[in-house]
DNA sequence: CCCTGCCTTTGATCCAGGTCAACCCGGTTG
DNA sequence: CAACCGGGTTGACCTGGATCAAAGGCAGGG
């Protein structure tokens, strides 16, 4: 093998999966690692998937041995009642995680599914344990995410417990907002990934109350929707119905 | 010092403050460590905490440095928002972390509240990391009980965003009773330590519907309830307002 | 012992959001 | 092109739980 097989050959690894080239590394798990320390996290992360519009990643039941880094894409997960009610428990975007629900028992709690093709890794999860025993920074940070989740959760949990329709609704967008922001896309416009039925699981309400809430939030010059098409006119005035609302 | 002074010494500091010989060492941080790792993990967990019904283990806002697990008593958790408007987000027993929310900003993120007189183990977190680098089934169980909070999150929410009153209620009651259960206290009789008002909150619904909820389930049999001493009297019954229920 | 204050229960009324139903719109198929 | 189909919107009506109000325990303090 001469040395520009060989360059070549890394440089198409490096393409191929590399933590270290990965323009999500500031989002994902890697932040605040080395470069050595780095190398290290490729290894592990070996294997991508891709899914279309409609895979599951995973299925509830199922056994759990990696957790994903959503490298492209839109996911929701969502939780099953033997009467077939469902809740969808949340929606993931690029450089979150998945998976952080099978740790607990080895059994995906969950169902995973792309909302639209999407790529992700997949971070074998014991391997992941054991690297992050030795890299400090790394360990902390897997921490950090988790800890997020369940704040995270916490703040649905408020939304679900105590907002009205129209308030759930414009947490919802700004908070979504917030997230295409911080990935460098516009806060202002962008398109649903998910069905208003999908929007009403998650926030506790029927698809009927949520197209009703984005009409209304039309007609009061707050944003302008047509189908999954969004842009918010005034972020402002959403804000105010969060925290003004009520007594 | 004699070696008698020196086991007297030990003695005491085992009976102060031991994981190693702590009741809830099977339900707790400690599950499935060795003799000598166990040691090890008693020395971090040097400082012990009483507080009385009503007081503050921590507030939301406050810097994060310990988690804490809760040795005798009983605690509520919950989030608010500037409006005032709060949100029970749990209430845990004996043997349970609090404390996660603060991981991720080393800021709490809710106020953790004794609703009796308890006492907790204080945990220094960055130590707990360390010791966790070196004992994988530490940091393996830690990592497990991080995501049985996310699963139970999960669970909450399909309570909030899916169930009715009284599914929420038979939900919740169900689900204390099996966590006495595993302490081995009577899953058919206990005392609420907690206000309607509080279930309320963390069902998502008024007191007096909770209220309404209890006299309901008695007038049907399900239970005998006076104030807050409750006795469950048809668990299949209860079982069945939650599965069955719907369409 | 009574008083005070908090918690709980219960009743009467109201309303936000659920339910049911019709229709619309854009994309796909035969 | 028509027929179809899976969302999405909109209207009319209904209901579960919120709200408002009153009264009944129970615990703690003087």
């Amino acid at each position: 093998m001469t040395m520009n097989a060989v360059t070549a050959r890394l440089a198409f690894e490096v393409v191929k999966t590399a933590c270290s080239n990965c323009n999500l590394r500031e989002l994902c798990l890697p932040i605040g690692l080395e470069r050595d320390e780095l190398k290290r996290l490729d290894e592990l992360v070996s294997t991508r998937r891709r899914l279309k519009r409609g895979d599951h990643l995973y299925r509830a039941g199922q056994g759990f041995e990696s957790i994903y880094a959503i490298r492209s894409g839109f996911f929701k997960t969502d939780v099953m009642i033997e009467d077939g009610r469902d809740q969808v428990t949340g929606f993931q975007m690029t450089g979150e995680l998945l998976g952080l629900d099978g740790i607990s028992s080895e059994i995906h709690s969950c169902n995973a599914i792309a909302l639209e093709d999407s790529e992700v890794c997949a971070i074998p999860f014991l391997q992941l344990e054991g690297l992050s025993r030795q890299i400090h920074t790394l360990q902390h940070h897997f921490h950090k995410v988790m800890s997020r989740e369940i704040v995270r959760d916490h703040g649905v949990m408020m939304l679900l417990g105590t907002m009205r329709a129209e308030e759930r609704l414009a947490a919802f967008l700004l908070n979504l907002s917030q997230r295409f922001k911080a990935r460098g896309y516009s806060p202002a416009e962008f398109n649903l990934r998910m069905s208003r039925d999908e929007i009403g699981s998650y926030l506790g309400l029927k698809l009927e109350t949520v197209s009703r809430a984005f009409s209304r939030f039309q007609e009061e010059g707050l944003l302008a929707v047509h189908q999954r098409k969004v842009r918010i006119l005034n972020t402002a005035g959403l804000r105010k119905l969060l925290t003004h609302q009520r007594a």
